[in-house]
DNA sequence: GCCTCAAGATACAGCGCTGTAAACTCGTAT
DNA sequence: ATACGAGTTTACAGCGCTGTATCTTGAGGC
């Protein structure tokens, strides 16, 4: 069965392609009752418009490429749901590209690889450097996502990581912890994201005249839970004296609470735990977790905003734009009726 | 910038765009010399050919749509995963579409909403009938995934589920349970994956001559962990006796630990929870989830199999085809040296 | 030296649609 | 009665590419 064309529908109703066409666009100077006649033939018919056709003549493909590291990681799959619901809202489809942080990967989502498949991309970059991007980028419309590497060219969409982790620490101190560590720093690490929260870390405690011990900032072999509970377990066993913990994921976290459990210490009365990312995990470790909580929908509204603006014409310079965090509160971080959870009036995101 | 079209390379080198085009698809029959004049030129000018114009003419996008109700449920980003990379290796793109498993959406999916646009859609449906499937489905190639609805003209993927549930009741059998639950029954449940996989635990208590009591089949309200939780803890508190749990899903499996953890009662010592999917969840709790495992990447093949096969014009009928699966054991269920953790042969997917 | 034939290169149509500009149809103003 | 213009409808080109049919060329056979 061949697929039903305009110039099909056209014949049947005895009008021109163009008249089918406008219809079908719901250009307003049809006559009703040639419409009505036109519609009836598209209904009988079934017509569907071939979308590859009208993208050709339009050069609009409705389509933005969304380039992650890691589909199925928790924060970017619940990223991905939102940046994919805001797009069907702006009647665009979400193509996604699995980079697995790889350099080459990362360089074909900007080499054209898609070329005149999708209208923009969303990038979240792990490995490749500003230059490259900057060098790379073609003019298809980007925004980046996340702590990497940043030209001043693109338009980029983050957290402002330095703030929330000294609030955290801020969170933790108001409730009395004095013995914040940070978990973790990791070994050939390449991102940004760490240094970021690590900064923020540092930066709290000062403000509250608190000297950063060197001892507190534990360094994990890689990103996984496992590593960090070893983290955690190798402190604990050296003697490091330890009330709170702030990581730089819930991953990290959820390996946290396992070293604690194992070594017997309770949490949050001996040790506060709090993750980063506000990810489902949180929800199911024991204790849940309490968590750094980037506002996934604001980010991907404003993704979206500006790669729209990017579509449709806008060619200034980068624009960087920070939306808002909260802090999710669970169970491993102690329950205050006094304090605010949330410093400087952000709105904390509710829990799960 | 204007984008590089097959005639400036054909201007550049001083041929015609159709010998262009033939260096671009490495057709034999050019003259040495001159695809190296050609490809000087398509580097010089940095042309990447147009997508969207070779789909119009060869009538192949090379794009598939999936069609999942969650991006972010565990089970679905995972099997997104490989879907994806069984995609990319067999070059062909994925875009996602997510139905949230609502009626009208899931209409949209076969309604060749992406008419044009896709070379094949594969669908895990969970409201729609197989009737309307049958009905509204055109002539785009489709793979059904998962238990839902499956009308004899479509192919489908999926695990043994009756079997897969037997042998998880087995599993706990040989561990000496006798008072096993299943967990959960919902409620205003439309799925087919709850029925096949009680009608699987009560064939396994059949099997092992024994009776299936009713009074062990929870039924839980909606389908958060919590409800499954509140359902375990009311079951305990009305003095049923539990010694292991089968559940439905993850989900639930993670409710049920909660609830056991509030009870007082050791798992797995007390009761041996059992989940469902292997999610990244199952390694998040505490204590961690054995958890009945669809080979996933089995399943990802299957179905670009049967849909690529689909799309090189294969018309036959529908085709069922059952994918392995196997049970992931972790800290839930009492380690055993004696007894094989898999029964009928099945390898075991190791634990992460 | 001429014919044959295969390899190499090209011209051209057309995939299905939309934008542009031109054409047509009236009712109203002149 | 004629011109005008707002409101409708249409003809046609062309988006960038590839498939088909056709043409050109040069090597090899007689």
């Amino acid at each position: 069965m061949k697929r039903v064309r305009l110039v099909d529908v056209a014949e049947v109703a005895g009008v021109s392609t163009k008249t089918v066409s406008n219809v079908v666009h719901d250009y307003p100077h049809v006559a009703p009752e040639l419409r009505l006649r036109v519609q009836a033939a598209i209904d009988k018919l079934g017509y569907r418009p071939n979308l590859t056709a009208r993208r050709l003549v339009t050069g609009r493909t409705g389509m933005i490429a969304l380039a992650i590291p890691e589909i199925d990681h928790p924060y970017f799959s619940e990223l991905s749901r939102q940046i994919a619901e805001e797009a069907a809202r702006r009647n665009y489809r979400v193509i996604i590209e699995q980079t697995l942080g790889k350099l080459d990967a990362e360089h074909a989502v900007l080499e054209d690889r898609e070329a005149g498949l999708v209208d923009g991309i969303i990038f979240h970059p792990v490995s490749i450097g500003a230059l490259s991007i900057a060098k790379l980028h073609h003019d298809t419309p980007l925004v980046l996502l996340g702590e990497g590497a940043m030209p001043a060219t693109s338009d980029h969409v983050m957290i402002d990581n330095v703030a929330a982790a000294a609030e955290a620490v801020h969170f933790l101190l108001r409730q009395g912890r004095r013995r914040i560590a940070f978990l973790g720093v990791v070994e050939d690490d390449v991102t940004f994201s760490t240094d970021k929260r690590l900064l923020g870390y540092q930066q709290g405690l000062i403000e509250a005249g608190l000297d950063p011990d060197p001892a507190l900032v534990l360094s994990v072999k890689d990103f996984s839970p496992e590593a960090s509970g070893e983290a955690v377990r190798a402190a604990l066993e050296r003697g490091v004296s330890i009330d709170g913990i702030v990581c730089r994921d819930d991953k990290f976290a959820a390996g946290a609470l396992r070293a604690c459990a194992a070594a017997g210490i309770s949490v949050p009365d001996g040790i506060a735990v709090l993750g980063w990312d506000d990810t489902a995990i949180g929800k199911y470790t024991t204790p849940s977790l309490t968590s750094v909580a980037p506002d996934k929908s604001a980010l991907a509204s404003t993704a979206l905003e500006l790669l729209t603006e990017r579509i449709d014409g806008f060619r200034g310079v980068g624009r960087h734009r920070i939306v808002p965090h909260g802090l999710t509160i669970r169970q491993s971080t102690p329950s205050v009726s006094s304090g605010l959870a949330v410093p400087q009036g952000k709105p904390a995101v509710p829990s799960a």
